[in-house]
DNA sequence: CTGTTAGCGCGTTCAC
DNA sequence: GTGAACGCGCTAACAG
């Protein structure tokens, strides 16, 4: 049993229950003597201040809200990782929120800002549209997205655009002319309103710029997932002139491109080439060439500013910042030029179902 | 702003604070007219019960702790994912607590129990030591252990010396008798009391069963981790007689050996058979073999004991309960018979460094 | 059926 | 320097 309160304490020590608050807060004003007192009682007693408690009067909670879709985005949980290390360090509890669909993604967005439950909300990968940016603002909750956007929210985000033309380039670099690129929906379910569109307008910019036709019968969409990203990359290597070379807009998914080559008896890098997109743990142990972002330190800034938010309380207005984290091309085993047998095909196949840019 | 409180509601309404409790409480005894009448004042308002007063009048949190090594062990995540599930549509927060180190182990199991912060706490892959159980114990708050065992804590398990024998059998049958295992540390720097001391029971048993003599070079233990399983692999790999197969304690230190392997330039399974444990998502896109036991389901189970007790205050005696999940041998790529080239050296080897059963 | 009041445990004025 | 009283927002028990 563990109903020893505050009172007790006073009452064991022989004072008032103030002064027992002064000494848990190490408030300056106690004299040493009583303050001996007072902790001695309170060893004796066993006591621990009620943390709800304690919220109530104060009117802060000592707990954020981590919103995400942990588990069907690994990229998430490597995150995560960066946002527990600041978390747990400066004291706050961590409360999870996974989102895997749709309808508990409204959901969230609706309840959370109600109530002074926390005193901060980190939402990653998930973009919030303006009417639950609305909310946000209106209780004044202190909020960063991580890899997500909202013109009026606090961010950390990498460049998008500029990691879908540097894929792209890599892939042109090497030779190759017929890439594809694999992407979750880019009207986006989950409105993230995508890092997955962005990193598809560079990858159409790398290849104008290396004047190569944008084919349309190149780019694949599906839910994000191993199993779908398979599905697609069967349709991509069933085309009467297939890719060469496949850009993925993240390594889940290029996970499912490698595993529809392996079925097919496709060697890689051989004969088709596959780069993914975040460089998550697994990237490395499947030898997945890919673009790295930092995905810990996101998390790690993502917390770190949200802890400077709740303590400077700013002024309304509050200047807005975006955060950009560094992005990086990873070579591994996945990447080669195309075969040379292919190449011979590529124009042959160009004149058809070729859409300029 | 939303600093509305149930008594604005209640002068809005032109009731007292009772009634919009009760209307929001779903008490039956309302009037139909009255109820309306303060739902309307509710919306209109856009008034949400402050979470943390009705905690503080309630004596509940409506939020448990998850307590588990969960970026160390990729299994806890999976586990995490089962018990996000339960708690998410029960309606209890999950806050979560991340241990990596010993210091912070130690740390959490003084500091959980106190406070009514919690109205339960699930520990995953971390036994209590006896007086840290006694803590708990003491508090009366609702605990259930997953993946770890104490003998007066309810627990969701796994036969570990069953399944270190399955995976030992399974390479015995295959025709390998050089059988290596690698571990983390048995002694337990996070006093897991472990899992893996009990897997490499199981291990010794089915070799004892076959006559086949256990050697301890063929034993291997280091912290939990890819990079030291590696580390250990060669080890192993470079022994005059190397083993023809190795079982690891987990499959993120089985991909270690396949990193060692790998490095060496030496074929799976033609070469050299592994086989894991766990059966973590990215076991299946390596094609490791392995022993599956349910991760997902393991948390599942778990929560909803929790939440058992939680809402059935037993007597404090309590029937301890130990839940008691399915394995089986997921066989995929990396176990094959040993090379007819090792099994000529096997008796010669054996004479040396042979220790009994 | 419904308004009123007494806590829940702690932090924080205020006077002393 | 320190004790007493009030308030945080809500629920529950008690009158009416």
């Amino acid at each position: 049993m563990s109903p020893v309160t505050i009172r007790d304490v006073a009452k064991a020590a022989g004072v008032g229950v103030g002064t027992v608050s002064r000494v848990i807060n190490q408030h300056p004003s106690v004299r040493a003597s009583t303050r001996q007192k007072v902790e001695d009682a309170i060893a004796t007693l066993d006591y621990s201040p009620n943390p709800i408690a304690r919220q109530l009067s104060l009117g802060k909670t000592l707990s954020i809200a981590v919103v995400a879709p942990f588990f069907i985005r690994p990229s998430s949980v490597e995150r995560l990782q960066g946002v527990e290390t600041v978390l747990s360090e400066a004291n706050y509890d961590l409360v999870l929120f996974n989102v895997e669909t749709q309808a508990r993604r409204d959901t969230l967005f609706r309840i959370l800002p109600r109530g002074d439950s926390f005193d901060g909300i980190l939402i990653v990968t998930l973009s919030p549209q303006d009417v639950e940016a609305d909310l946000l603002l209106q209780v004044q909750v202190p909020v960063v997205l991580v890899d997500a956007h909202h013109p009026r929210l606090n961010r950390v985000v990498i460049d998008d655009v500029a990691g879908g033309h540097m894929a792209t380039q890599h892939l042109i670099d090497l030779g190759h002319s017929r890439i594809a690129y694999i992407s979750d929906i880019l009207e986006s379910p989950f409105r993230h309103e995508g890092a997955s569109a962005r990193r598809f307008q560079g990858y159409r910019q790398a290849l104008a710029a290396a004047s190569i036709p944008y084919r349309h019968e190149y780019y694949r969409q599906d839910r994000h997932g191993v199993l779908q990203a398979e599905r697609l990359a069967h349709q991509l290597l069933e085309l009467p002139a297939p890719p060469t070379a496949i850009f993925t807009a993240s390594d889940t998914q290029a996970i499912g491109v490698l595993r529809a080559a392996e079925q097919r008896g496709i060697a890689i890098p051989k004969q088709l080439s596959v780069i993914g997109f975040d460089d998550i743990e697994i990237a490395e142990y499947m030898h997945l060439t890919t673009i790295h972002q930092p995905l810990f330190t996101s998390g790690v800034e993502g917390a770190q500013r949200l802890l400077e938010l709740i303590r400077q309380p700013s002024v309304p207005p509050g200047r807005i910042e975006e955060f950009h984290l560094p992005l990086r091309l990873v070579q591994r085993q996945t990447t080669a030029p195309p075969p040379a047998s292919a190449i011979d095909i590529v124009d042959d196949g160009l004149d058809a179902d070729l859409i300029n840019y």
